[in-house]
DNA sequence: CGTCCTTTGAAGAAC
DNA sequence: GTTCTTCAAAGGACG
């Protein structure tokens, strides 16, 4: 029977290999970079200034322990399950009971306890006592206490009144997962009364999108309490039996399908196709990039004023090879954990059963990068660098080799170049948008090099910084 | 409405 | 064992 993170945090021996060598590699990978020209230690030090400050707040405060004092925590914890519970309606908790009991093995668990596991990330100093907690409740429904109300605790300092998705510099905000489970059990009981006891679908909110992180709290991401609930949990449409949409399992359809679930009607007949496609899927896990964009993603748009995915997709991606090993750490380790946990609980998922639901892309794209000798993968291919750990020549990105496009394709590039011989292919760095920009302001008009609220066009990072005396995106110079 | 863009990492398929 | 492909999130842009 699989332990969630039980025995006190020894449930992570899983896979904890793999992720070790994975993030060696990562590691490695940084070793060889400076032989291509890129300062990344340069860079290293100087991204405090830059990257950091908007990351700074909780820089560092992910490690273990350095968050709230554990006992602080598990009080606050079990204040707030007091809360959380004394919100359940007795009758739906009467059902849930029911249901547990019900259920096989691991998830004969109370589903409170499927939540939580919520706080098991490094970070929020609580993850061995919370651990120790789901694990035996996952086992004999004893210590769900301070695990349940560990996962409704989010970093100190936040308050209950500010709204998800506010940018987290030095902003407090509301626990999410109290807020989103709050409301959502005031809907639950409503509807279940109405409907005797027949969930209804209420929202399709993908929690995930409630938490809005605190700069270094890894340890609050906690969309992944999606992970924390099974299959024979969920109704069809994505929800969990609690009636909170489940982040993990989205409905192929839409109004359509939920519409019979509402009347309770049998669907039409339908072919295996179609059942099959409206089996609802069971989405990856994050991977620590993936979460780290979650996390970042709203810090970016109210710094950059930026709302183009792509684009802010660009910068985080420079800032995520900006961060020290130390921070990347953290996000490897909670992929790892969402990775252990996803497993745990959809034990026959396998990341092919998702393969074509996407819509692809047109071949002849598809056709068209595979056969282009300049693409980096061709491109590493030619040179005979790993595919998964060496870049392009000196671009030390996952670009076009310009090199070889400009007819040196032997051997491995050493300096980068652009088609018209300047040196302008070097990776750019986030410092780079401040040379950009610098030149042309003294530093006291600068409120701080990081504080980019308005948008520069010659900026590469389609970022630029906020100048004191100017109002927002007057006077910046064209380069 | 559906797909693309853009990023990194994980996993599976195809060599 | 290596390489290639797909998908995970996000939301504006575009056909």
């Amino acid at each position: 029977m699989p332990q969630l993170g039980g025995g006190g945090g020894s449930g992570d021996d899983l896979g904890a290999t793999d992720e070790m060598l994975a993030f060696k590699d990562e590691g490695e990978q940084e070793e060889k970079i400076p032989q291509g020209g890129f300062p990344e230690r340069d860079l290293a030090d100087l991204k405090s200034s830059l990257v950091n400050e908007s990351e700074g707040a909780g820089s560092g405060s992910g490690q273990a322990g350095s968050g709230p004092g554990q006992t602080e925590v598990l009080r606050r914890a079990q204040n707030s399950q007091r809360l959380y519970q004394d919100k359940i309606p007795d009758a739906l908790e009467e059902g849930l009971k029911a249901q547990d009991s019900s259920s096989v093995g691991m998830y004969k668990e109370s589903v409170y306890s499927g939540y939580n596991l919520l706080v098991h990330y490094p970070g929020n100093g609580v993850s061995a006592g919370a651990g120790a907690g789901a694990g035996a409740g996952a086992g004999t429904g004893a210590g769900a206490g301070a695990g349940t109300g560990a996962g409704v605790v989010t970093g100190a300092g936040q308050s209950l009144h500010a709204k998800p998705g506010q940018p987290s510099h030095g902003v407090t905000q509301l626990t999410p997962l109290y807020e989103h489970f709050s409301s959502h059990q005031t809907h639950i009981s409503a509807d279940i009364n109405q409907k005797q006891g027949v969930h209804r679908p209420l929202q399709t909110t993908d929690i995930s999108s409630f938490y809005s992180l605190s700069p270094g709290g890894v340890g609050q991401i906690s969309h992944t309490m999606g992970w924390f609930t099974h299959p024979s949990l969920m109704l069809s449409s994505g929800m969990h039996t609690t009636g909170i949409p489940h982040p993990a399992i989205v409905p192929h359809s839409g109004k359509q399908e939920l519409q019979h679930y509402d009347r309770g009607l049998k669907p039409p007949s339908e072919t295996k196709q179609e059942k099959e496609a409206k089996k609802p899927t069971i989405k990856k896990p994050l991977n620590a990039f993936m979460l780290y964009m979650k996390e970042m993603r709203a810090k970016v748009i109210a710094e950059c004023t930026l709302k183009e995915s792509a684009a802010i997709n660009q910068i985080l991606g420079r800032r995520w090879h900006a961060l020290s090993r130390e921070e990347q750490a953290k996000y490897y380790e909670l992929a790892r954990k969402e990775r252990q946990l996803h497993m745990q609980l959809y034990p026959g998922w396998s990341a092919r059963d998702n393969y074509g639901k996407k819509k692809r892309r047109s071949r002849e794209k598809h056709q068209e990068s595979n056969t282009d000798p300049g693409s980096p993968k061709k491109c590493r291919a030619r040179f005979g660098l790993n595919q998964q750990t060496d870049w392009c020549g000196p671009c030390r990105r996952k670009k076009k080799c310009i090199r070889y496009l400009q007819g040196e394709g032997e051997g491995r590039c050493t300096s980068p170049v652009s088609s018209d011989g300047s040196a302008i292919d070097s990776p750019p760095s986030p410092l780079d948008s401040l040379q950009y920009i610098r030149p042309a302001f003294t530093p006291d008009q600068l409120t701080s090099p990081t504080d980019f609220t308005h948008r520069q066009p010659n900026c590469p990072f389609s970022l630029s910084l906020h100048l004191k005396s100017t109002p927002h995106g007057a006077g910046l110079p064209a380069r």
